[in-house]
DNA sequence: ACAGATGTTGATGT
DNA sequence: TACATCAACATCTG
């Protein structure tokens, strides 16, 4: 599930691949993930947009990344990119493509999605393309300070919610809750000074974490991929020991629920027990 | 066989 | 305004 971690990964390895290149080819093998605007529907393509990638997708600029979002910019155009779920790039030959890119120096990059929630949105206008890129976002979850969470919701659906801080998604807001030592049902108001700069600085440290085990490789691991070891201490660890609080001579097992239809982890040891006042909102 | 879980964005509903 | 829910997807699990 690419968060920030992933994008920014990707956003570096886009750069690295078509550093001082010319794409001298766009194939674009399934229409759905060209699409005409951020707010069109996904999977909703349409011949304008794939007439518009075609112009726009020549001569690279370099790549902006704001949350989960990348903006490629072109001589003659921008390109907005989306991963949505399950989309990726790659380098190198490949099966079941969206849109490949084939570049002057052989070359050919891919993008994958195989969920169709993901895409290319591309702008001949580089100032709607950044009014785009950028609507409707947060401060980048990486490079800003975290903001003040407010409101009666759960803390965990507030980090998640990308017009409040952007590029974090179930896992990495999760995972910081559980660095921070506080529990994903708490009140976002209920937070204090103090927990507030705990969060701030566990969300750093995650993001960084996770940005560093994906290495400087080519290749990023998606923990759904089948075969691959789960990286994360608490995702979908339900039953094993905290490796957290171990150290402080606990031994608490990590617990589960849903929330917002979505799986949380969590440890008692060091995230408490659940707000009294734990609405099913949570 | 079939229901449900998975996760993100954005539209729609309260 | 603030918050909740569902649709768009495909693949895997119980």
């Amino acid at each position: 599930m690419p968060e920030l971690p992933e994008v920014e990964f990707c956003r570096r390895a886009l750069s690295r691949w078509t550093q001082g290149r010319t794409i001298t080819q766009v194939e674009i093998a399934d229409p759905r993930v060209v699409r005409d605007s951020r707010t069109a529907r996904p999977s909703a393509g349409s011949a304008l947009a794939a007439e518009c990638l075609r112009h726009v997708a020549r001569h690279p600029i370099g790549l902006d990344r704001v949350g989960k979002r990348i903006l490629w910019r072109f001589e003659a155009g921008s390109l907005l990119l989306h991963l949505g779920m399950t989309g990726r790039w790659t380098r190198g030959p490949s099966a079941f493509p969206k849109v490949r890119l084939h570049l002057d120096s052989g070359d050919v990059l891919t993008f994958h999605d195989p969920r169709l929630l993901g895409g290319i949105v591309p702008f001949e206008d580089g100032r709607a393309a950044h009014a785009a890129f950028t609507a409707d976002l947060g401060p980048d979850a990486l490079l800003a300070s975290l903001p003040r969470l407010t409101g009666k919701r759960a803390v965990k659906l507030v980090l998640m919610d990308q017009t409040v801080v952007a590029g974090l998604g179930n896992v990495q807001a999760m995972e910081a809750l559980w660095r921070a030592g506080i529990h994903p049902l708490r009140q976002a108001d209920s937070i204090d000074a103090v927990e507030h700069v705990r969060l701030s600085d566990a969300v750093k440290r995650q993001l960084l974490g996770t940005l560093t085990m994906l290495g400087e490789g080519d290749e990023v691991v998606y923990v759904e991929e089948r075969g691959a070891p789960n990286p994360f201490p608490l995702y979908q660890r339900a039953g094993e020991r905290c490796p957290q609080c171990a150290p402080a001579g606990r031994t608490s097992l990590i617990q589960h629920f849903r929330q917002g239809g979505r799986g949380t982890w969590w440890c008692p040891g060091c995230q408490g027990e659940p707000p009294r006042v734990a609405a099913d909102t949570g």
